[in-house]
DNA sequence: CCTACCGATCGGTAGG
DNA sequence: CCTACCGATCGGTAGG
């Protein structure tokens, strides 16, 4: 029982993942759903306020994922290995949704972008407090924790642009791989 | 001494980096010339060859950069060390163009696409084949090199995200605290 | 390198 | 949701 509207986000989805935002018109939304380009405005009311729910959707869900376990009285490292898992079961989950939210984002307008960015970086401060108390456990080593959450969230956001679903990684066994190999290189050498 | 082509191609590679390929017309890039839009054409045969000539000499830079490095008889993790510095190097020393080579390559031509792709695949095997001298010689773990380098890349793409030249944090500064923290994940445990 | 133009397409709207 | 349209802009070209 998917609403006209929820087809048009995950029609645009599809294209603005493939194509980019800036080159996908509406027409071509529309013609995927064998609409003429003008009917979309009779559910929509811009071609920006698609890109916005698909990115305010994705933004809700990788916080959703990943907040919970950050939140958790484990042990940074198994935190930070949980928030690896639930963030690559987003991006590998909704990868079309997600590849959106990652590269299209600056095509919002001046306050939309803003506020996504503030998202993000609240997002990344998640990585940021558990690397850091890895460190002041005596988990992690020493290490700027910004630089090191940076480092980590760039090597998850890479996974779209080269994984495919039905290739033979599952996502899974990328999430164990990259958690074994970045909490490796945060651990304290003993 | 720069030719009106050379200015074109600076000019675009700001564009087309901040703004994106689709996004930037050739008005826009004849505007900030001080040319008519149509004038552009008296050095270009199209808007797609401005973006072709950025990709391939970027990725151009990163070869000469990194395959040096890849060839030398050092150990495995000290050659990784290296590529590593010298793939931040050219990410922020031409940080427009390689933007533009990261991101805007999907928007050319599929054969110009394939080309990079293949190119791509290639500097990665560069990675690739220095992380499997690293296993075999035991300086790493075991561990799906394949893997292994895209993360280190994936992560070394992530640059141009978020790094600022007029920042804080100098490149030399980001290739330490990488290097140090993807070796060290790639390190085999004594 | 400019003027003036080409056909195509863009996001969006009026009225039904 | 369609038809028919709006003004603006697109990449590119002819002729000078």
């Amino acid at each position: 029982m998917e609403t006209r509207r929820e087809q048009i986000y995950s029609t645009a989805g599809s294209l603005f993942s493939r194509r980019g935002y800036a080159a996908t018109s509406v027409r071509d939304i529309a013609r995927e759903l064998d609409l003429q380009g003008g009917s979309l405005y009779a559910h929509i009311a811009s071609k920006e306020d698609v890109l916005w729910a698909i990115v305010a959707d994705a933004a809700d869900r990788f916080f959703a994922a990943a907040r919970p376990l950050a939140a958790s009285d484990a042990p940074a490292a198994a935190r930070l290995r949980g928030m690896i898992h639930a963030h690559i079961g987003v991006v590998t989950g909704q990868i079309e949704r997600a590849t959106v939210f990652l590269q299209e984002w600056r095509f919002l307008s001046p306050p939309r972008r803003e506020a996504i960015a503030a998202r993000r970086d609240e997002y990344e401060g998640l990585f940021r407090a558990t690397i850091a108390a890895g460190i002041a456990a005596g988990e992690f080593a020493p290490t700027d924790p910004k630089l090191a959450a940076t480092l980590v969230l760039s090597a998850l956001n890479g996974i779209p642009g080269w994984y495919r679903p039905d290739g033979g990684l599952s996502a899974e066994a990328i999430a164990d791989h990259f958690a074994d190999t970045l909490i490796n290189g945060l651990a304290r050498r003993v």
